[in-house]
DNA sequence: CATGCCCCTTTGAACGTTCAAACCCTCAGA
DNA sequence: TCTGAGGGTTTGAACGTTCAAAGGGGCATG
């Protein structure tokens, strides 16, 4: 225990050099069967194990993943990002990587992490998660060659260098949950229950997770026959920015009756704004309570009299479970999978006719061709991976 | 960019030696100041970083920081350790070491971790978190000397093996938050506001953190002459337990009127039974709903009628934010900082006649005498930090 | 019997750093 | 002049691994 037990060690005890032992735990293919298992019992009985440090100084890899820890957010939808971790944690350890946290505040100082960490810890990888328009990490990346995978589709890129005319190949490999397509069966469900002035709440455009979820819903909705015009609004995130907003779509000339929000802090506004409009009787003209405490808002064309009023939020945070809110879900630690399995096909190189990457579950996976050439960053790997997400319902729809 | 900077390139730059370039980095204060301004400039101009995994071999010290991500829990607390991560990540990138993240599921498997961590990342500590009665983890990594804090008290431990009387030395560093000071404080504060009959929702008794919580409650009640006898309720910590049992005690022979309880999911669902028992008319005899939506409950003995039911959780989670519930803080960050604080220490004795750690605001540093002995781990050495809560009021008190 | 080949294994070197020891000056004291 | 001390710097070795190349035995082939 004092003492470290090496490869040398090993191989004494093995009666084998060191290099056999390394090619045992390496390229086992080489080693006869006979010396391998001789090998294979002397690293159990001495425990020993390789040593990265070691290791990484002859091969150049750390074996190490490096990714932001974000700060405390708004609150409610930080969580999302905390279960993306520990799906990232999870799968990474499963393909041999650990995570290595930075926090960073703003671009530059991110920017700066990674200088940082690329000339001492040399992480293999670098997982970005959060990614937005105009997001200058994974050019910065890209220049240096340094591999990455983004959590979020590139949003506003026109394409790669390469490949100009793709808007689904920014020249790295991306994982993203289809965030349309929550919406859209969230709305899709609300008409299914006989509502067709379908309100969406969400944030001012120009963000584009936001106009991604704004148009799954107004997609679903004009294609019902609903026109979506006016039914919606546009505010920052956050529990008062949602009710203050929702308040003012339930009481419009022409009331929403449902109401889908771009994340469960706006949904949560939004159930307080049903509920204290209720409490003071504001929309008590038709309205009344249902057993479950609903609100329920009549009087509109349409055959949706004395429908209660329903809320939708997205993103099933812990918040949502708790007060029974209804929400879309995704499907985090296949994210997290497909962010390892994306990185870990750069550095090694499926075998051919290994089809099929990690985490395909209804995910499009992406352009075919996976690049068996050796040379990770030459050309950049075009592939990616587009979750589905599902839709939970609770309580409040 | 193709090739790596290396301390010799820098030397050759500087017109000096490797172990010049070396002792500017480490130990400055050995190298001529002339001489010292040359290097660095070299360093600067190469944009010379040190190779972790080549200073590793050397010196056996990894800079990493190893600890663990929490999986989902029970959904609502979870954003305590997550904070307390990011605080920890920053923490650690001050002090120059970088946090390196696992997962594991069972004391065993999270045991099966810290080997194979020790052997190949080598990280130079641990930090553990949601320690608890009988916890092995402690026992398994101080056998192996290996240095480590906890977030969160030894409980239940009687003393360490050189100095089993006092239970504040466990033979390792800790850190962690005086729950019963936060209980106490909420409980104060409904006294001070008029309530008497004040309640307690916690978990049941045999576990460190719910107990030191209930403990905090019932001294204030006892020493402001209210016998805390029936005014509480034990469950376990859920959103839909916390309703249930907060409804015991609102419906109680001689109900409560205010509540203390040990987390938000217990209040989150405690003010769900208010509200359900004010809306169903259970509790209206001579309760009424005030201004803020708030239920009172009057004709109890103590001139306390007409006053709101007030509730107060713990931990300040984002649902707490939220939903304008009243709850206690953890000062996370410090927390954080105090465990980094506590493990450098152990790295790199202090100069003497530095005093005072890292965090320390208003919490007892521990038992004075630092300990210069530079071997880490030969005696245990005897230090802690117990910080302060503090309470944060909203709407629901 | 020499040659070449294949399979398995070993040997020497290198990765980039720091430790331990040696070295070279200069200066003070005997 | 010699000796010793001490500040500042250099030199050789070592950390534990893997790469590249060489070694050696058995066997088929010429």
């Amino acid at each position: 225990m004092a003492t470290k037990v090496t490869i040398t060690d090993v191989a004494r005890r093995a009666g084998v050099s060191r290099q056999t032992v390394s090619n045992v735990l390496n390229s086992p293919e080489l080693v006869r069967e006979e010396t391998r298992d001789r090998v294979r019992e002397a690293i159990e009985t001495l425990g020993y194990r390789v040593s990265q440090a070691a290791r990484q100084m002859r091969t150049g890899r750390s074996r190490l993943i490096a990714t932001r820890i974000e700060p405390d957010q708004d609150g409610i939808n930080g969580s999302v990002l905390d279960r993306f971790l520990h799906g990232l944690t999870a799968s990474a350890a499963r393909a041999g990587y650990r995570i290595l946290l930075y926090a960073a505040g703003d671009e530059r100082s991110e920017i700066d992490t990674f200088d940082d960490l690329v000339g001492s810890h040399e992480p293999d990888a670098f997982v970005l998660t959060s990614t937005y328009h105009g997001d200058g990490r994974p050019a910065w990346l890209r220049e240096r060659r340094l591999p990455f995978v983004t959590f979020g589709r590139p949003w506003g890129n026109a394409g790669s260098a390469e490949n100009p005319d793709d808007p689904d190949d920014p020249g790295h490999p991306w994982v993203d949950v289809d965030g349309a397509a929550g919406t859209a069966a969230a709305t899709r469900h609300l008409l299914d229950v006989g509502h067709r002035r379908i309100g969406f709440l969400g944030w001012p455009p120009g963000s584009g997770v936001g106009d991604d979820r704004r148009s799954g819903w107004a997609r679903t909705l004009a294609e019902a026959g609903v026109d979506p015009a006016g039914l919606d609004q546009a505010t920052d995130d956050g529990v008062a920015d949602g009710e203050k907003a929702a308040r003012d779509l339930l009481r419009a000339e022409r009331p929403i009756t449902a109401l889908v929000c771009a994340s469960d802090s706006l949904a949560l506004g939004a159930l307080h704004a049903v509920r204290s409009l209720t409490a003071s009787g504001q929309l008590t003209a038709s309205g009344r309570l249902t057993a479950e405490g609903l609100l329920t808002v009549g009087g509109q064309a349409g055959g949706e009299e004395g429908l209660p009023v329903r809320v939708i939020g997205f993103d099933d945070t812990p918040v949502a479970k708790a007060v029974g809110l209804s929400s879309v879900s995704q499907p985090l630690a296949e994210a997290a999978a497909g962010c390892v399995g994306l990185l870990t096909r750069l550095f090694d190189p499926p075998s051919p006719g290994d089809h099929g990457g990690p985490g395909d579950h209804g995910g499009s996976s992406g352009s075919g061709e996976s690049g068996a050439s050796s040379d990770p960053g030459a050309g950049g790997p075009r592939t990616h991976v587009l979750l589905q997400p599902s839709l939970i319902l609770r309580q409040s729809s």
